[in-house]
DNA sequence: ACCTGAACACCGTTCAAGT
DNA sequence: ACCTGAACACCGTTCAAGT
């Protein structure tokens, strides 16, 4: 693979550097090896130079991942009318917000470190605050909304990427065990002291299937809608 | 700083290492230089040896941070009858999860790499699970929402030690200007085209007051439990 | 048998020296 | 003026050699 690189034939003949061409460098970097394994060394690397030339584009790895981060969100389209009412585009702008970044690793992680202010960032919050508004919800309560619909997008991103992540692994290993870590949860609950755990033991079944991310974080959603027109959100 | 540990009066005269005081070091150094910049080496001078002996007692790092995570959640004390019903039990017990969590910088950060099968974790998904069955939430629910309700308080916790960790540093550099993220994010909104974020405009005085972490996080949890008696949750 | 010094294979970032 | 080789100050983890 690394003759691949190194052979003139398969590479463009020249490498233009620029703060766009390591961005999207790195993000097809997360997507090959995943999102910690990324340094600014191999970043370098996939681009034929050394790390100190990446300085001259991006002010640190944080930078540079954020950047990606933002590139990545570019994938998500903007739900339209043939999606239905405002808490139908809602639904599916924030669903195709989570498998766009749980296609791309662990890279909802960036999200973590504080608010994004990318272009593509502030699209989709644009979108979800317009919607928010469309549906009723109180000006005030849009901006905690908004966050809170921001925090299910990234954790539901990362449990999903998790979960490929493991399908990926258990593929290439051809193990007939599905879901390891379910078996695990499941026999950490069974050794636990029933007199001390006893809704845990009740409820072993429903904790321990965790297969369906995908209807767990629709669920998730619909809950979290709920509230926002039932109760204090509205 | 650093005669203090090395003189023999202050340090007790055998520092006999076992897995408990690997833990307990390592939460401490948490607490003091921050969750990201606790390595294994520094570890290993806290407790004045070097880093291969740490291999004794943790398989490796993420082990390591792992027993920290659930050695701080110890923490946090289970309501009692005092507190209320059901549903103010869980909310306290949701504000005291978040308040230890966020009191160890980011150390919730190790929650979003799967679920954790501490003892101290799992008592807390006991408790709220125990309490989520008391309102009268479906059996085949009750899973679904306690990791909603986990996704929350571990969302809450970096958002709160972020903006804590932003409160020391403003502190120690005596600067007037009250948050800078804030008016970043003030300033860039205002940057935006109009015709093409309307929302963000309009929004932008709520959008950029951050400020009541607090209060925002109780209001978030209070739309998520509306959210679980009111809809499709129930 | 248990512990650890020293080494291995990496990091992010800087900056003086080259073009 | 722009780019980068080489270096600096770190990492996590391993393992042979000591006690």
């Amino acid at each position: 693979m690394s003759t691949t690189r190194d052979n003139p034939r398969t590479r463009p003949a020249k490498a233009p550097l620029s703060r766009a061409a390591v961005v999207t460098a790195a993000l097809a970097l997360v997507d090959e090896i995943g999102f910690a394994a990324v340094t600014m060394r191999r970043v370098a690397q996939a681009l034929d130079t050394g790390p100190a030339s990446l300085y001259v584009y991006v002010s640190d790895r944080d930078e540079l991942m954020a950047q990606v981060y933002d590139l990545a969100l570019a994938e998500v389209e903007l739900p339209g009318p043939a999606d239905g009412d405002w808490r139908a585009r809602l639904e599916s702008l924030v669903g195709r917000a989570v498998g766009v970044l749980a296609g791309h690793d662990d890279l909802a992680m960036v999200a973590l470190t504080g608010v994004q202010t990318g272009t593509n960032a502030l699209r989709l919050t644009e979108e979800m605050l317009r919607l928010l508004r469309e549906g009723g919800i109180d000006d005030a309560h849009c901006a905690w909304a908004a966050d809170l619909l921001d925090q299910h997008v990234i954790s539901s991103a990362l449990e999903r990427a998790g979960w490929l992540r493991d399908q990926r692994r258990q593929e290439a290993t051809e193990q007939a065990m599905i879901l390891k870590a379910e078996r695990e949860l499941d026999s950490v609950i069974e050794a636990l002291p029933p007199a001390e755990f006893p809704t845990l033991h009740a409820l072993r079944g429903s904790l321990t299937t965790t297969g369906d991310s995908d209807a767990r974080a629709e669920w998730k959603l619909r809950v979290i809608i709920d509230g926002l027109l039932g109760g204090a959100g509205a």
